[in-house]
DNA sequence: ACAGGGGTTCCATATAGTGAAACAGTTTCG
DNA sequence: CGAAACTGTTTCACTATATGGAACCCCTGT
């Protein structure tokens, strides 16, 4: 039309496909007429491409006809979201893991206020960690905790930071810089943080877009996993997590 | 072309919305050859639209250029299921119920193995529940529990169900009739069956598609609380959850 | 070097999308 | 009330726009 640059050879498409998006990341219900003026498409135009995404069920109508989000996006997102998919997906490696050190490895993603467990598979050694799955685990003392607020997953809270042994950070500067090593490493560890004689390394969990989204940690008694120990463990977890992504390297 | 039946007038729309949906819909990622076969559309055709879609942020393309959800929708999911926006949008119901009954209200969602309280809101009554969010609450001996047994959030744990009072419904049997009951009524009650002299009534909240994602109870001491109260209250939570739903009645 | 697998670009063609205008409901307000 | 001012839907003549076969460009394996 009038505007034309480069010939796409798209313009229905795009323009459903703006609408759609503008639909999606308003929070509130957007009637027809609303979204023709913003987007200068004629009503009839909009009132044709609409009618077609809501057969699609990308997009549905309110009681006021306002669109919003339809069936099929909205249980995507639950699907999405639903922490059973990551512990699906996770599941080998925490698996891999504990098969080749023999130590409990743990699936966790961002909870309210503290960090929320979703999985678990124990080593083979009779002393290890117990079932933490449920437990209450605050972020700044656990070494999946650190990965998730080191990657953003989540915000610092603002509390205090609780004092759980002699070796717990309890400055937030401290923690900061802490936080600062993490990214540095790839990587996150703890030893005797969150309780005497516990250690323990946890790598994150991104999405294809490099967001953080969950983390998994390998933990046992100090007298087993010396910090080289450790270390190896981390990288190790780092390629395990790789290796499951979706998207294979070349052979 | 040879099969039209009914003009449309959106062919590029649908097929881009087959394309997508298909997309959202398989749990791997879609290779564009694959795609163009299942829908019957030529490659070229498919290139153009998936291109658009791409463009658009709708879809991405993996390492191996097989096609997943894109930017946009993961970060539509994102928000979504983020349980801050339910928080959000309940957070004046419970201050409402809260005032019109002088009781603590509560927001649930499923959680694992125990329901998840998100948010509370305390009535004006020095005796009452006391700060209930990150309590493990099981679901069989709670109001808002069986609200997202009854409505399926989640499914009934394998395990034993454990005894908290003596009135606690530790059959099996016994629960599936009690949430039958529930289903009937529309909202769900507790009477001594979590903690002896502790009452409760609890509502679903529901997506517009119907599905029950949460569930909003008020909980006070039997001596205040008689069960034809209840029962009013039970309507009360079922109103006031239904005035902020995202679809307004006509006036 | 080549066969076979991905995917993209070209371009003549006519189909499929377009939008002004007319139509059909609601709500508002004088 | 009835007219005015909103909604959104339907129609239809027109041509701009999407179409798809063929050519093309990677790869990878043999």
């Amino acid at each position: 039309m009038a505007k034309s640059e480069l010939t796409t050879g798209t313009q229905a498409i795009d323009r459903a496909t703006a609408l759609l998006t503008d639909v999606l990341q308003s929070n509130s219900p957007q009637l027809l007429g609303s979204l023709a003026r913003t987007h200068d498409i004629p009503k009839s135009t909009t009132s044709r491409i609409l009618g077609a995404l809501e057969r699609a069920g990308l997009v549905q109508r309110d009681r006021n006809g306002a669109f919003l989000a339809g069936q099929v996006l909205t249980s995507f997102a639950r699907e999405q979201n639903q922490d059973s998919v990551l512990v699906a997906r996770m599941r080998t490696v925490l698996e891999t893991l504990s098969d080749r050190t023999g130590e409990t490895s743990n699936l966790a993603v961002p909870g309210n206020g503290f960090i929320n467990l979703l999985d678990q598979v124990d080593g083979h050694y009779l002393l290890g960690a117990t079932n933490w799955i449920g437990k209450r685990v605050p972020y700044h003392a656990s070494a999946l905790g650190k990965i998730l607020l080191a990657y953003s997953a989540v915000t610092i809270s603002s509390g205090r930071l609780e004092r759980l042994t002699d070796k717990t950070i309890t400055s937030r500067t401290r923690l900061l810089e802490e936080l600062e090593e993490v990214r540095r490493r790839g990587f996150a560890i703890i030893e005797n943080e969150l309780e005497e004689g516990l250690v323990a390394v946890a790598a994150p969990i991104r999405e294809l877009d490099g967001r953080v989204v969950g983390a998994i940690s390998v933990s046992g008694p100090s007298t087993r996993l010396s910090n080289k120990e450790l270390v190896r463990i981390g990288d190790l977890i780092i390629s395990e997590i790789d290796a499951v992504q979706i998207n294979r390297k070349k052979k």
